[in-house]
DNA sequence: CCAGTGTGGTAG
DNA sequence: ATCGCTACCACACTGG
């Protein structure tokens, strides 16, 4: 399969218009190759930028044949600017420094005239009007001169103010028929047309010859909208943004008091929450059933399909979460199967987050349907307490139950022992003697495959755990995790309570499709990721997250891959992962991605795609390999240089990118300043700030303006 | 020791 | 069919 994308990528027909652009160059290179002509562009230094008709290069030669110099990054001492297309930033950058801008038509006018044309005539008037427009609408500050004239512009911006008022419209409604027949997903094509941003098509992006039948576009959009665990995430990210817009607004936890926590959470939430969603005869008649949620199946007997929740006469039928139907059906042959219904959970699931938010001023939310509150000196009696759970059944007819403790473990441990519709408090004794007899795995963090370790230790139960030897723990487990599992089993806290409004931004943000994926030829490999990507690009542009690096995992089927398999789903997998650094134009960044990880793998064996992004953070960036030999020295010297800075400035925090700008116009060496600027940029790449990194003119960057991902 | 990269585990 | 997502942590390993 590798060999078939390398046939494709020297294919000429596969790239006709690199071929063609080749034969050009030729043809202009052999017009161009005579000597000087005059000495009319002498003494200016003349920037080149972005996409330019006639090409750069011939601009160029041009420029050089009448004595002057070109750049194509931005340094001291540039006195002309050239372009087509131009963001707000750069914009900035030049108007600022009261540099001309001028569109390439001047230097071919100025070489026909033998004279420099007065450069107010030429200077990019329009660039800086539609430029106010687009700051007034707030819609990217990309914006592609060359496309659209000012009318076109306001006519898509029409558009999609109307995409919005529908969609709007639609989730206004909240009804699950009109969302699935109206809201259908977009597919790629028609969301280019409504993008301001767009220009390259996702074709023309990986280069895939067009006559291959393409594959169905927009299969990751669709697939999540129905994917349960897809939602339960999103479900919590929208729970966190709930509670940050409308902060709780309880009794606020006094520091004199000895804390106390509850740990409160829905019973089998989706299956009540769809248990709800019947009409009322349905659910008299399924009055007192083992109900179970899961996908709209046909042949309950013979599915692989999950189930999401169950309620708990089913449990004591002995189904449980996560087990196939067929399985279930099987053990509890009476079983009644619920269909999911997304919006609703939701829904509710902010509902119930509005009526905690009275409660107490310190919530900490774990799920859509589970959440610690740290409790006021006001709640003395377990009566009190109650009231929570009257509270949510009368309102929103869900059962919950409520662990109280002195810590979080303890909270966490009484909700599990004292689920359905129930209430427990636990202190530290009293948590030693109840979870005794329990198997490892009652406790939080431990899992299968710790369960199987810890079974080879001859731990099976939380006693075993509480009485093993901890060095022996730490040397299995890690010094943090099996310290962590000690601290568990005796009901000491190693989660920290953290309230919502410490709430950190997020690190990662991840996509991914790992169910029903079978590839055969990488062009279909690299439409998955695309579509992956984009979706990526998406979120991170609708949760204002900049992402300065990238990952792609693949999920390769490993030898015992169909032992357990769910029907497509991806079996027994093992992992490639590749990542890199955003320090160019996304596009080529993602093409080396996908190159390297596609060298680590047959496409036969891959079950599922995750791409995955990193929030910027400014770490040491001075090892990395893009910055040269002797980076460190420089950044130390750099370092110097800030400080001095700092210390006239009264301790700014990050010294704004003018100062270290014309710090660098001051050093001779020019080696010096060019490593220097290339480490800052690096750094307000690592800060996500795509606009400080430009000005200080790392290579590459200025092609990221025209990028149509927004990651940076 | 440091920082970056890759792997693996867990939860709801 | 069926919808096995995703954030975050810890740690091993590598190369200086």
């Amino acid at each position: 399969a590798a060999n078939k994308y390398e046939q494709r990528q020297s294919d000429p027909r596969g790239n006709s218009y690199g071929e063609y652009r080749n034969m050009k160059q030729d043809k202009l290179d052999q017009q161009l190759s005579s000597a000087k002509q005059s000495e009319l562009f002498k003494d200016l230094l003349i920037m080149l930028n972005g996409r330019l008709e006639p090409s750069a290069s011939y601009l160029r030669q041009l420029i050089g044949q009448h004595g002057g110099q070109v750049v194509f990054q931005y340094t001291s001492g540039v006195t002309h600017m050239i372009c087509q297309n131009l963001s707000a930033s750069k914009f900035n950058i030049f108007s600022k420094r009261k540099i001309p801008i001028m569109y390439p038509k001047w230097v071919l006018m100025c070489v026909e005239q033998q004279k420099l044309i007065d450069t107010n005539d030429f200077i990019i008037q329009e660039i800086a009007e539609k430029l106010d427009i687009q700051q007034q609408t707030q819609i990217s500050p990309i914006f592609q001169i060359s496309q659209l004239n000012q009318s076109q512009f306001l006519e898509q911006q029409k558009q999609t103010e109307e995409e919005k008022q529908v969609l709007q419209l639609i989730e206004s409604t909240q009804t699950t028929a009109l969302v699935s027949s109206v809201l259908q997903p977009l597919n790629i094509s028609q969301l280019s047309q409504l993008s301001p941003l767009s220009g390259t098509s996702p074709q023309a992006f990986y280069n895939v010859n067009r006559q291959v039948p393409q594959p169905q576009e927009n299969t990751v959009q669709r697939y999540h909208e129905s994917s349960r665990l897809h939602q339960l995430t999103q479900f919590k990210l929208n729970a966190q943004e709930f509670l940050i817009k409308n902060p709780p607004y309880g009794p606020k936890p006094t520091d004199t008091a000895r804390p106390l926590f509850i740990h409160i959470d829905i019973d089998c939430f989706f299956c009540q929450a769809s248990f709800l969603k019947l009409p009322t005869s349905k659910q008299q008649q399924l009055h007192g059933y083992p109900l179970a949620v899961s996908s709209n199946i046909k042949n309950a007997s013979n599915s692989t399909a999950d189930i999401s929740s169950c309620n708990y006469t089913a449990r004591r039928l002995g189904v449980h979460n996560g087990m196939w139907v067929s399985q279930a059906v099987q053990k509890c042959p009476n079983l009644q199967l619920l269909e999911y219904d997304f919006d609703f959970y939701n829904k509710l699931s902010l509902q119930f987050y509005d009526i905690l938010r009275q409660f107490s001023s310190d919530i900490m939310p774990i799920s859509c349907d589970e959440a610690y509150l740290k409790l006021s000196g006001i709640y003395t009696q377990q009566e009190d307490i109650k009231i929570i759970k009257q509270k949510i059944y009368s309102q929103l007819q869900l059962s919950t139950t409520i662990g109280l403790g002195e810590n979080l473990i303890q909270a966490r441990i009484a909700t599990k022992l004292a689920k359905p519709n129930g209430f427990m408090f636990l202190n530290k004794e009293v948590f030693q003697q109840v979870i005794k007899d329990k198997q490892v795995d009652f406790l939080p963090q431990i899992g299968f495959k710790i369960t199987e370790e810890l079974k080879n230790m001859n731990i099976f139960t939380v006693e075993d755990l509480q009485n093993a030897d901890i060095k022996l723990l730490r040397e299995n487990f890690g010094e943090v995790k099996g310290q962590n599992l000690l601290n568990e089993a005796n009901g000491v806290d190693f989660l920290l309570f953290q309230p919502i409004q410490n709430l950190l931004k997020q690190k990662s943000l991840q996509v991914s499709k790992n169910f029903n994926v079978r590839i055969s030829q990488i062009s279909v490999f690299k439409q998955l990721v695309f579509e992956l990507l984009q979706e990526l690009n998406q979120r991170s542009t609708d949760r204002q997250l900049k992402l300065n690096k990238l990952s792609i995992t693949v999920n390769v089927a490993a030898a015992n891959n169909k032992q357990f398999m769910k029907k497509m789903g991806c079996g027994v997998c093992n992992q490639v992962r590749s990542t890199i650094f955003i320090h160019k134009k996304c596009d080529q960044c993602v093409e080396e991605l996908v190159d390297s990880v596609v060298n680590k793998i047959k496409m036969e064996d891959v079950r599922g795609v995750d791409v995955m992004g990193f929030v910027g953070e400014v770490k040491n960036i001075v090892q990395s390999k893009e910055l040269g030999q002797n980076a460190q020295k420089k950044v130390e010297f750099w370092e110097k240089l800030q400080q001095q800075s700092q210390n006239t400035a009264e301790k700014q925090e990050i010294i704004s990118c003018d100062d270290y700008f014309d710090a660098l116009q001051q050093i001779d060496d020019q080696d010096v300043a060019n490593a220097l600027r290339k480490v800052f940029s690096a750094q307000c790449l690592c800060r996500g700030n795509l606009e400080e990194a430009f000005k200080l003119g790392i290579d590459g960057v200025e092609d990221m303006f025209e990028d149509k991902w927004r990651w940076l």
